[in-house]
DNA sequence: GTTAGCAGTCACACATTGCGAGTGCTAACA
DNA sequence: TGTTAGCACTCGCAATGTGTGACTGCTAAC
C-alpha cells in the first residue's frame, strides 16, 4: 500500500480541516468540502489506509480522525523549502516596524510582539549569544570611588556594558590606562577567552601590586556577567495559547504558565535551533517531554552571514505551519537586516 | 445591631475558614471548630446580624456565608499597623539574599521571586522612578563613528545608560567637551526637567552651527528614553494564582494572563500605590475592574527615605492580609536598603 | 474501483434523582 | 433574655440514566 497522489490530497484535506477546526475530520466532511468529486465511502476506504499507515489517529472507534505527528511531519517536509510571505503579507508586518529601531532590546520586543500577533501563538526571541564573539574594545568608565561602568564593544558594533566595583584611590586615569592596555591585548579574542588569569597577568605586567588582583577579577566576573546576562528571552503571547481548546484543560494551562516562568526551558529551546536556519519539532519529536503535545518553530537571525540568534513560536501540533514558517523566515531575515543597521552604521560609514 | 466582641470573634473565625479553604463557612464548623463554646444555632443568629450589617455573603440560601468586601477590609484595617514578620520568618526570607547583589536589577529580580514565593501569589516590583530624581553628571563615550553612550548619574549613585546616534566626524574630544558642560548645567536638575530646548541651547553656547540640532535631540531623546525605558516592572509567579479555585474557570484565567501581557497595567498599579507605604485595594476598591474580584496588596521602597518604587501582590480577595502585608513591609525595608547598599557604596567611603 | 445503504459504536449533552451541607424558624430551657 | 435542640426546607452538586448525532466499517450492487 503507497502514499499516491489521491491520499496526499485526502490527507491534506484532512490536515487543513483539523489545523482550522481542531476536532476530528469525517469522511462525509471531506467528500463535501474538499473537492475531490469522490463520496465519503470512498474516503473512508483511503483514510483506512492512511490510519494503516499511521499517519491518521482516531481518539476514539466512532471518531472522526486526526492528522499524527507523522503526518505534520510529512507535511512539514513537503513545505519547508518552498514558504515564502506574499508581498501583501510582507508590508503587513513591515508596518510595524515603520519607525527605525535604533536600540537592540527594541528589535527584540517588537519582534516578539509582532511574531506573536502575526501568527495568534506564543512566540519567543532570544538576545544575540555574545560568547563567540569577537571583541573590538574594552572600555572602563569612573563613575564614582568605588564604581566603575565597563563597556565592551564588539568587532561587529554590539555593545553591552555593566556596573563593577573597583578598588578605592583608583583614578579615571588609571582606569583609561587599563582600558587602553585591555583593548590592544584582547582586540579580536572571543570574549569567552578572556579569563580572570589572563587579565591578572596583564595587571602584573602594568607592575601592579598583588593587592589588584581584586580588581581583576570584578573585571572578568563583570565581562562574564555581560555575556552572561546577555542570555535573555522575551517570550510573548502566551495568553494566546489558552484560547486555543487545546489548553481547555486548567491544569495544562497551569503546567504550561509555570514553565514560562522558567524561561530556561525556551532559552535552551532556542539554543538548540540555533544550528539550523528553519527548524521544526512536531509533539513527540521534541527533546522535553514539557512540549510532547505541542510544536516549536524557530528561524536564526544572523549578523554578517552568521547566526548569532533565534526567535521561535510554541504552539498546538495542528498548526498552521505554511504561515508560522514562513513568518519565522521573514522575521528573522528582517531581525538580521535591523540588527546589521544598528551595528554597522559606522562601518559603512568607513567606506567613503 | 451594634459589632460587639462576639461577632469580631465569629467573622474573625469564618474569615480565618475562609482564607484556607475557599468555599463557604457554616455555622456548624465555626461551633466546632472556632473554639467559641457556642452552638451552632447561637453563630447562626450572629451571623443572620453580621449578614444585615454586609460583612458576610451568601452565594445561595442553603449555603455557607463567605466575607464581604467590607468585612475584609475591617480586618485588614484592624492589623495593618500591627503587621511584622517573626525573627524565624525574617531569617528564612534572608536566605535567599544572602549572596550580595551587586546589581539593582538583579535585586528587583530576586525579591519578585521570593515575594511570590513567600505569599504564594502573584508578584510584582517596579524599578525605581528616576523622573523625579536629580542628575549628578552626564558622560558620553565615543563608540564608533556615528554611536556613542550617554550614561547619567543621579544624585544618590544610581546609574542608566543609553546608545545614541551622533553626526559624524564627531571626536571623542568633542564629547567629552560636551560631557562636561552638560554636568556643570544640568547637576541638580531633574532629568524631566531637562527639555531638548536647554540642551540646544548649550550646544549654541558653544558656539556651535545649527546642523548639531539633531546631535541634540539625539541627546535629548537619549536622556528621555532612559527614564522611559527605566519603567519597567517584573512579574512572577503567575501561574500560582492559577492554581487557585478562583481560577477554575479557563476564561478568568486567560483573562489574567492577557493582563500580564499588558504589563502596563501593573505598572499603574504600583504607581498610585507609591504614596502609601502600605496599601491594600480589596476587589471593588480596586480603580480597575480587572482586579474587582482580586486585591492588590503594596509596600514602597525608599532611598534616602524617598520612596522611589513600590512592590506590590496581586491575589484573591480572600488572601492572608496579615502574612502579605508583612512578608511585603520586610521586602520593601530590605529592597530599601540593597538599593542604599548599591548606591552609596562611595557616599559612605567620601566620610573617611 | 466506486458508491449507497445500513448496522453498530461512542462521546456528549441533557434531564432526573438523591444526598448532604446548611439555613431559618420555633419552642423549650437556664 | 440569651442559648440551645430539633426539624422542615432549600439548593448545589455529583451520580446516573437516556437520547441524539456524528462517525465508522462492512456489504452488496453498480
Amino acid at each position: 500500500m503507497s502514499l499516491d497522489e489521491r491520499k496526499m490530497q485526502i490527507l491534506q484535506a484532512i490536515i487543513d480541516d483539523y489545523i482550522t477546526t481542531a476536532s476530528p475530520v469525517g469522511s462525509r466532511t471531506i467528500s463535501k468540502h474538499a473537492g475531490l468529486g469522490l463520496s465519503s465511502a470512498t474516503i473512508r476506504n483511503e483514510m483506512y489506509d492512511l490510519k494503516e499507515l499511521g499517519l491518521l489517529e482516531q481518539p476514539h472507534t466512532s471518531a472522526g480522525s486526526m492528522p499524527s505527528d507523522k503526518a505534520y511531519r510529512l507535511y512539514v517536509n513537503s513545505i519547508i523549502q518552498s514558504v515564502e510571505l506574499s508581498e501583501p503579507e510582507r508590508e503587513q508586518l513591515m508596518v510595524h516596524f515603520s519607525d527605525r529601531l535604533s536600540d537592540l532590546e527594541e528589535v527584540i520586543k517588537r519582534t516578539a510582539v509582532v511574531l506573536s500577533s502575526a501568527t495568534n501563538y506564543m512566540s519567543m526571541v532570544m538576545t544575540p549569544q555574545l560568547n563567540d564573539i569577537s571583541l573590538n574594545r574594552i572600555q572602563l568608565i569612573y563613575i564614582s570611588s568605588g564604581k566603575a561602568l565597563l563597556i565592551i564593544v564588539s568587532t561587529n558594533g554590539l555593545l553591552k556594558n555593566t556596573t563593577i566595583d573597583i578598588p578605592d584611590g583608583v583614578t579615571p586615569e588609571y582606569l583609561d590606562k587599563i582600558s587602553a592596555m585591555m583593548t590592544t591585548r584582547f582586540a579580536g579574542c572571543k570574549l569567552k577567552d578572556v579569563s580572570e588569569n589572563l587579565i591578572y597577568d596583564l595587571f602584573i605586567e602594568l607592575g601592579e601590586r598583588r593587592e589588584q588582583l581584586s580588581f581583576a577579577s570584578s573585571i572578568a566576573s563583570g565581562m562574564h556577567s555581560t555575556y552572561a546576562g546577555q542570555n535573555k528571552v522575551e517570550v510573548r503571547g502566551a495568553d494566546k495559547l489558552l484560547s486555543l481548546p487545546e489548553f481547555s484543560d486548567i491544569e495544562k494551562a497551569r503546567e504550561l504558565m509555570s514553565a514560562i516562568e522558567h524561561k530556561e526551558t525556551f532559552m535552551t529551546l532556542l539554543n538548540d535551533a540555533m544550528s539550523m536556519e528553519l527548524s521544526v519539532k512536531i509533539g513527540g519529536e521534541n527533546a522535553d517531554p514539557k512540549f510532547k503535545n505541542s510544536s516549536v518553530v524557530t528561524a536564526t537571525y544572523k549578523l554578517h552571514g552568521e547566526p548569532i540568534g533565534s526567535l521561535g513560536v510554541v504552539g498546538p501540533t495542528r498548526m498552521d505551519y505554511a504561515k508560522v514558517l514562513a513568518v519565522l523566515k521573514f522575521l528573522g531575515d528582517s531581525m538580521s537586516s535591523m540588527i546589521e543597521e544598528i551595528c554597522d552604521d559606522d562601518n559603512g560609514k568607513k567606506d567613503d
